[in-house]
DNA sequence: CATAGCGTATTACTTCGCTAATACGGTATG
DNA sequence: CATACCGTATTAGCGAAGTAATACGCTATG
């Protein structure tokens, strides 16, 4: 499943683990139906308590993410391939914001942010 | 000087101050070598410590926003947007970076990425 | 039923960011 | 010197957010 967490990151450990889950769906690495692992496992793993996976868990599936049916495991729930995009954008914006907000402390002029990133972007197409 | 606070707004005062003395330079109504109130008269006038003014000017002062001479009244500084450091810009060439990656593995492509990049840019310059 | 794995409600603890209280050192001005 | 501002170092208090400890109820499976 490869999630990997940073308790001393100050971003918190179960927002991590959404944020995780999130990304692995919208990248295809989760499929709709998928199973994820059982609180205590998860927990165990990362070495945290339960109660900060369960809370990951819940909030995912408050917002449609996960689909828990009573007695069988969580699993990635279905998504229409319309929203997927949308939640694709979603997930780029998340980790944009940081920079776009960055850009705009340090006074760069927007052509100039966007000639970096454009950089950016044909050098990892490169690589592979 | 027209600074005015909610201390109950969940945004810090000394955030509210100094967000609202950068939008009075950015507006013009502050110009370079302008004085600004003293320490504790702004914090009787908003009714508030001394300590949290001296925070948000301090911190002002960090960005180079503002200018002390010892003995002289703080003043605003002549603010020249290219002078800054460049270990900001290698963090934020990292910050896309990060960004450029989670577009590649999220099969996002170029054209689409920018489009995003620039639609957040062009949203933090509204905000300021 | 027994038992084993599961999720979580409840409670308490820790940490952290923000602000206030207090008191000290510096500088100008008479 | 005196005195009158000025900024702030230090310390403490407070509330909110995140996490942990504990114990309970549920479901499946034998």
């Amino acid at each position: 499943m490869l999630i990997v967490v940073n308790p001393s990151s100050g971003v918190p450990v179960f927002r991590q683990v959404m944020d995780q889950v999130r990304f692995h769906i919208a990248s295809g690495l989760l499929e709709p139906g998928d199973e994820l692992p059982p609180t205590r496992s998860l927990s165990a793993e990362l070495g945290v308590n339960p109660m900060t996976i369960s809370k990951a868990y819940n909030l995912l599936e408050r917002d449609g993410v996960l689909e828990r049916r009573p007695g069988r495991p969580l699993v990635v729930a279905k998504l229409d391939p319309t929203d997927l995009d949308l939640e694709k954008l979603d997930q780029l914006r998340a980790s944009l914001a940081d920079a776009a907000r960055a850009a705009h402390q340090l006074g760069v002029d927007t052509r100039e942010a966007v000639r970096v990133f454009r950089e950016l972007l044909e050098c990892d197409d490169k690589e592979k």
